[in-house]
DNA sequence: CTCGACCTTACGGATCGCTGACGGACGATC
DNA sequence: GATCGTCCGTCAGCGATCCGTAAGGTCGAG
């Protein structure tokens, strides 16, 4: 689903945090210090960072300053104290959420997928940009563009990608998209077939082999996330 | 059926619920106290646990805390007394039932098959998703996979599937399916065999030597549970 | 052993999705 | 107001896939 950063030097917890993200479908990646987180993120990217507040080397706070001074990945902190104090620090300086330590993993959880949903629906109404890969749709221009060099897209073809790419990974009956696109509560399913084709030949690499528009036999069509 | 792990200090009250729940097809682990029942559920995992509220060491709240720490796995709590004020701690803690002692051994495998349906219902609810044992099936992408690997299901035997998934142990004939599934009031039920012969062939390891998917002489099909 | 139920296989028809083409609608331009 | 271009929805043909049926073999119960 994402890609998550765990950063602990208690190797314990960090097990604990990692298979519980792993087992709720996320990519994670872990480091024991600051200075290695900084370079998996760099090296690697990641979606969101979970930060130790009280880490060897430089500490979380500094981590978190100087991985916010690269890019705006969201940022989650484990504060070691309950204390008012360091929540409103952490806050200050721009954790996006913070959870005390002792944790339940269940509890954790929760907050990386709240921040997470938080962070996609915050950039899109931010900058009203959705994105998936090297896509990029801006809503507000009504364009769209693929790896920087702009895609022709028709209104109809827009409308449809806009909509996939709001909801990855689900497959919809022809019938849904016609009313969820269209808005039509009846109509001809190959008028969906067509644009999806159409939409396809513009945004797949090979319309004959689809990899992000797949087509569920029987059923419909799926939006396959980068 | 499912893995239930049986915490209680007195071997007398272990043995009676064990034994019940083994005749009623569970699989069942025992631990006399909190230590050494957070170390099974590390070790060997449960998909249930039951749990007395007074034990030696750690008390079942301090347990049930520490289970949640690491797991979702939901908590039958077993308590002494009848008092309305330890069964309200007791939900308040995160348990997801609680039977009063002295208790009857049927009722209580009654509340665990009631909370592991409810468990199951809760997580097809919350993620989409059915599972059981190495076979997971994601209903809004409309795709399955075994051990990690997708299977390449028809639409029908995507269907069929899911109905005995959601029904599993339930002897179905194949009229009910031809129905349930189908949507046919009548119909030929050879059409259902091979589906039925079909699907094997991608769920079982041996499609001669069915362990899932088995069939119940002059009656039907019936899914088994791992 | 016998019979009925179940399994297995194969095949033709039906369904589904893809493709290319067409005419009408709409808007822009002159 | 006329012309042109673009976009849209429809349709028919085609290939691939899937589905249901039938026929023969196998297995289990009585």
């Amino acid at each position: 689903m994402a890609r998550v950063l765990v950063v602990d030097d208690d190797p314990t917890v960090r097990e604990v945090v990692v298979s519980y993200l792993r087992a709720h479908g996320h990519d994670v990646l872990e480091a024991p210090d600051g200075e290695t987180a900084l370079r998996a993120h760099r090296e690697q990217g990641a979606d969101l960072v979970v930060l130790d507040l009280m880490l060897p080397g430089a500490d979380g706070l500094e981590t978190c300053r100087r991985l916010r001074e690269r890019s705006d990945v969201p940022v989650i902190m484990l504060t070691a104290l309950g204390s008012e104090a360091d929540r409103v620090v952490g806050l200050e300086r721009g954790a996006d959420d913070y959870v005390t330590k002792p944790f339940s993993p269940r509890e954790l959880v929760l907050r990386v997928e709240s921040v997470l949903r938080r962070a996609g629906e915050a950039e899109e109404a931010a900058t009203g940009m959705l994105h998936d890969g090297d896509l990029v749709v801006d809503c507000d221009r009504h364009e769209a563009a693929r790896a920087g060099t702009p895609l022709a897209l028709t209104s109809r073809e827009f409308d449809l990608l806009v909509f996939l790419l709001r909801h990855p990974g689900v497959a919809y009956t022809r019938d849904e998209l016609l009313q969820q696109v269209w808005g039509w509560s009846f109509g001809d399913q190959s008028t969906v077939t067509v644009h999806v084709r159409r939409l396809r030949e513009k945004v797949e690499d090979d319309a004959r082999r689809p990899v992000r528009l797949v087509t569920v036999w029987g059923v419909g069509y799926r939006w396959e996330a980068a």
